[in-house]
DNA sequence: TTCTTATATCTAGATTTATAGATGTGTTCT
DNA sequence: AGAACACATCTATAAATCTAGATATAAGAA
């Protein structure tokens, strides 16, 4: 986990608005047709309806951010989905407990 | 408190190096001549020294980390000393802790 | 007052980031 | 196979950041 990384992920207000929202997908998405469920995460789709950017600016925010260990892809078919990438987000948060 | 200001100041290796040798500065500068002491922290000087960067990089630094308000600026004489804004520090991992 | 010292600010060039349009790649549908 | 779709990657431009040298400012020293 590199902490600089992460830091750069979350220095942007739609990057850190992204892992908020992939937080509570029900709350802040509306239902995958195809799926049903949200048990991967979100798809790349609603992500960028959701945040307002093109769909070329949130791939690219997505994947710095799964470089950052943030977030985790999985492909089903035509889609991508991310979900949060938990164990490093609590990882990240106690790193800065104790170090900061 | 502005999530992605600090994010932003912390985004980069130095300053980070700056926040964490603020913690303990008996660890991490030699002492103050004149003051004896690090009640207010540290001067620019010593950090500048420290960190092995230019005075006008790492003068920005602080200015850009005070504006973040993780560090506070004491002025004695024509030193300013710099120390940790722990109220904010305490606050900013508080909100991590429940946002992210 | 003049010189030195500590720090801040200005200026500038190199690098990185933000953002979108265009294009490529892999998948599904017909 | 060909069309449509979802996403990634490429290309490009504007803006921000990194970093240092030069200069300004303010305080102490001579």
């Amino acid at each position: 986990m590199e902490i600089i990384d992460i830091n750069k992920a979350l220095a942007n207000q739609t990057r850190l608005n992204i892992l908020k929202w992939l937080k509570d997908p029900e709350a802040n998405f509306r239902p995958h047709e195809d799926l049903g469920h949200f048990n991967d995460g979100v798809c790349v789709f609603h992500i960028t309806e959701r945040a307002g950017l093109s769909q070329s600016t949130i791939s690219t925010y997505l994947i710095q951010m799964q470089k950052a260990s943030l977030i985790i892809p999985t492909r089903h078919g035509k889609w991508t989905y991310y979900k949060r990438n938990e164990a490093v987000i609590a990882e990240y948060i106690k790193a800065l407990n104790n170090q900061l």
